[in-house]
DNA sequence: AAGAGGTCCAACCGCCGGACA
DNA sequence: GTGTCCGGCGGTTGGACCTCT
């Protein structure tokens, strides 16, 4: 089956938008909404897609939209919710108030990612920085979750099989989470030199890009979850994990 | 002053899943 | 059950802007 295009693209403006045309979305979508995107731009007279609107509207127009640098505080929150959730950034948006999955999405490839890698391949330079504390860890990332962390969802959680379960999933998570800190423990200075240099589980052949390095938690959970695999589960997670790309989330349940 | 290279971000693209006929 | 529409998502890119030499 081949897909139809989303729109009929002859014809249609492509490129930046001019405050005119901003304008024109604006007062549309204050008098009638944006029930039906498809057929907004013809309504609204707009020579663009659906979809184009659409993400004008989301990424920028919106009035609710936070505009300006992110603060400390958000990329932190980025960082740690990047940790856990891995590229979903809209999930990580919904928890920003004001910023949009566009704008984590570039903050985080443009800022963070970059510096994310520095402190991982020099772990000193947390010293001369504050901004990146020592709970970080790049992908892949690994969602730790205490059963009695999440009562009411726990075996909603252990059902998760694949990455189309990851939406409902970032529902019953999001709807949990009050502080990611509470899942990654902090650790002192020592946790650089001391602990292990070992990544979690065995998954250091599934991507070129991983690297042993920060252990987000501290070596006994992880020596626990280790434990509480046998061979068939682990099998099975290691297939989720691939299955996801090699970057997907990856659950563990203590 | 200028141009080469790097950075940033708005916008596009293709894919996916839910809803519905 | 199947095909189609539509909204939403993450990955990617083009070009404007900035910095360095």
């Amino acid at each position: 089956m081949v897909r139809a295009p989303c729109c009929d693209k002859m014809g249609l403006k492509k490129g930046p938008w001019t405050p005119e045309e901003d304008q024109i979305l604006i007062s549309y979508i204050q008098k009638h909404g944006h029930d039906n995107w498809r057929a907004l731009p013809k309504q609204a007279g707009l020579l663009r897609c659906g979809k184009s609107c659409r993400l004008r509207w989301i990424n920028y127009l919106r009035p609710d939209i936070k505009r300006g640098n992110f603060t400390l505080e958000e990329e932190e929150t980025i960082i740690r919710l990047h940790q856990m959730l891995g590229n979903r950034w809209s999930a990580i948006a919904a928890k920003l108030s004001g910023r949009t999955d566009n704008d984590i999405k570039n903050v985080w490839h443009t800022h963070l990612k970059r510096r994310l890698k520095q402190y991982q391949t020099k772990p000193d330079n947390i010293k001369k920085n504050p901004k990146i504390k020592p709970k970080i860890q790049s992908e892949p990332s690994i969602v730790c979750q205490s059963s009695d962390e999440i009562p009411s969802s726990s075996s909603e959680a252990s059902s998760i099989t694949d990455t189309s379960d990851h939406r409902e999933f970032d529902n019953i998570k999001a709807a949990n989470m009050v502080d990611s800190s509470e899942c990654f423990p902090d650790i002192d200075e020592s946790f650089w030199s001391d602990s292990l240099s070992i990544p979690p589980l065995n998954f250091e052949a599934v991507s070129d890009e991983y690297q042993p390095q920060i252990p987000s938690f501290p070596i006994d959970h992880i020596v626990d979850a280790r434990q509480s695999l046998d061979d068939d589960s682990m099998e099975f997670w290691y297939d989720v994990f691939i299955n996801a790309g090699g970057d997907g989330d990856f659950i563990v349940q203590f």
